[in-house]
DNA sequence: AGGGGTGTCTTGATCGGTCAAGAAACAATC
DNA sequence: GATTGTTTCTTGACCGATCAAGACACCCCT
């Protein structure tokens, strides 16, 4: 990517030579108009267009003032990634709202090559950073590094770093309840990676189970088994279903999995609405009707979620807001507490109903 | 937006002062290991730590050192729609793509505010642009006046500047030409935002049709009616229904109006999917069936095109390689040439049908 | 005539680094 | 012992601007 012009550009010095004047006032006929006559400015410009001199180079002139004016969003995933999962957008849309409020620039890192990554942030022309999902930790303390206002997001708490989060646990509890309140008690998982090391694909077992490197992962499942524990279920019988990704075609595979146990699960948590609709999509190739057959909910509450046939019951964070937020409070706009919170909210649509008399007339797991 | 550290922070100057060395051998330290000796460096790096000195600015080593290792988008929209439309997100995707392969950050611009939009495109730290959709000209002469490496997309070529452009047209054309080989005359079309200037709702009367400002509008349309024209159908009676924004909602208004028409209009060719959606929404809320009443076609094939009832009948242009061209373009990856235009396909689905005994009864506008 | 004010422009320092060239110390080679 | 080479570190210029302070001319006022 050469420069239109392949022989370096003139500077600021070489138009105050050819315009016969100090740099400072070729500078201020660009920034400073009251400080030089009319005319001289109008000359000053003719000249420095004549040379081909196309303003003032910004890094020059931000490494003397100072401020960038762009906030950096650092990305677990990779970019195209990023584009491609309607949560993270949504988040982007909110970064974008408080972005432009603040009149500034929005730099998207990606951090897909881990050595690259490195550099990246460590260059990264920002004035602050949102870490967004699950960077690995390289990458994130690369970012803490710079010493640079962070914000964190859907991450475990770091003393002294802002971060916000989901009440993930509440969440993924109430919608587990709302399942169990219509007599469901065979409930199985379906969650994306929960491990930063490893990947893997099928039913999780207690080691992995103890072993959750993902914050939301952990609080989503807690949440769920805490409901269930609290209703008397024993949280080590509900299968949980691990996919590698958080993809409708993960969701898929992992239902398909869950739905040919015997006896058959009555109720299904995904803990993304992205494999929520993978799972719809499973249960209507085997030929179950949602909620007659079994009951589906997922989380986040997507555009798709209300679309879906049947819509999706499931957990709504208010995505926007939480990219907002995170970005209100990097640039100070927002009261800067340690923790912030953000409450969900359940939305009950027709992907879940209570038990119907012949799926409890199948056995009880354990019985 | 103050960092963590108020005092302003320590330079390599400080660290070499405390070091007792010079400030090449601290630059050394952090970016040439091999040009110091081990023991050296870690006692240079130990120190750095200890004065809390976070590593080289990146803004004064990138004035040294020239390139920036960012791209610019710039939209025409605000933020927060260009995170909203399916569209732009597909592109960015690609743009995405391309700029993982690169190694490079992608920073997005937002141009919302006039004025701002000058400054942050005239201080923008990027070493390239692309110019997607229709930012305003003040802006793409600003863009243009840094002298970077530019892309346009979607937009009328410039002399001299590298274009990406999809054969609006000729898709046009094939869709309008696939709706009236199956025997519809009465066609009606559906459009955003026409030009520049002006905002209107509503049918486009004749001087609004000669002053279109958009090259996608314009493309867009004028294929619908060399179609039309083709077939012997005079493009003057064929109504054009405009809306100021690229919305569902802005898609049911204008067939709401379109279907009201008397003769009815058997074909609605909406401009992009997103009102065609809302075309189908309108046709739901008039009783109306589609495609048995009527016929509705898009343009795009966004992914919910085909997700809908019915499925969309669309022409498909591959998004997410526009932004990966556009990007592999401004990075020279991809040989230059002045334009790129990029082949749609026809993808016929169920919201198109051949014209029914009952349709062809009624009159024929003109007759 | 001298003091103060204003408008226009210049000087030299500075922002925080990198780079090319060279110096000092020491070892290896002939 | 002189030449050459390495390793390690330093010097001064430079990247392309901004900024504080001051110089100079000009006008107004008392």
């Amino acid at each position: 990517m050469t420069g239109p012009d392949a022989k370096k550009s003139p500077t600021l010095r070489d138009v105050a030579r050819a315009a016969g004047v100090s740099r400072t006032t070729v500078s201020n006929a660009f920034n400073r108009p009251d400080q030089l006559s009319g005319a001289a400015r109008d000359r000053i410009l003719d000249i420095a267009r004549g040379l081909g001199y196309h303003g003032p180079n910004p890094m020059a002139r931000k490494l003397r003032t100072g401020r960038i004016g762009a906030i950096g969003v650092v990305f677990g995933d990779t970019l195209p990634y990023a584009f491609s999962d309607h949560a993270a957008i949504l988040f982007l849309h909110g970064v974008g709202r408080a972005c432009e409020a603040a009149g500034c620039s929005l730099l998207i890192i990606p951090t897909t090559d881990q050595g690259a990554a490195q550099t990246t942030v460590r260059e990264a022309l920002v004035d602050g950073f949102i870490v967004y999902t699950t960077p690995s930790e390289d990458v994130v303390s690369q970012v803490f590094d710079r010493n640079l206002p962070v914000v964190t997001v859907d991450r475990s708490g770091v003393p002294g770093v802002t971060a916000v989060r989901v009440d993930d646990r509440a969440g993924a509890r109430s919608i587990a309840e709302h399942v169990i309140d219509h007599g469901h008690r065979r409930l199985a998982i379906i969650v994306p990676r929960l491990s930063a090391m490893g990947e893997h694909s099928g039913f999780v077992d207690r080691a992995r189970r103890a072993a959750i490197s993902y914050a939301v992962c952990a609080d989503r499942i807690g949440g769920y088994l805490d409901a269930a524990a609290a209703a008397g279920l024993d949280p080590l019988t509900i299968p949980i279903d691990e996919r590698p990704d958080n993809h409708e075609d993960a969701g898929r595979a992992a239902a398909l999995n869950l739905l040919s146990l015997d006896p058959q699960p009555t109720a299904i948590l995904a803990m993304t609405d992205r494999m929520a609709l993978g799972a719809l999509r499973a249960a209507r190739e085997m030929g179950l009707r949602v909620p007659e057959d079994v009951s589906i909910a997922g989380f986040d509450d997507l555009p798709a979620a209300a679309e879906a046939a049947p819509p999706l019951t499931t957990v709504r964070q208010p995505l926007v807001e939480k990219g907002e937020q995170a970005a209100e409070l990097l640039f100070g706009t927002r009261r800067h507490t340690g923790l912030h919170i953000i409450e969900t909210e359940l939305v009950v649509r027709r992907s879940t109903s209570p038990l119907s008399a012949q799926q409890s007339a199948m056995p009880l797991a354990g019985d």
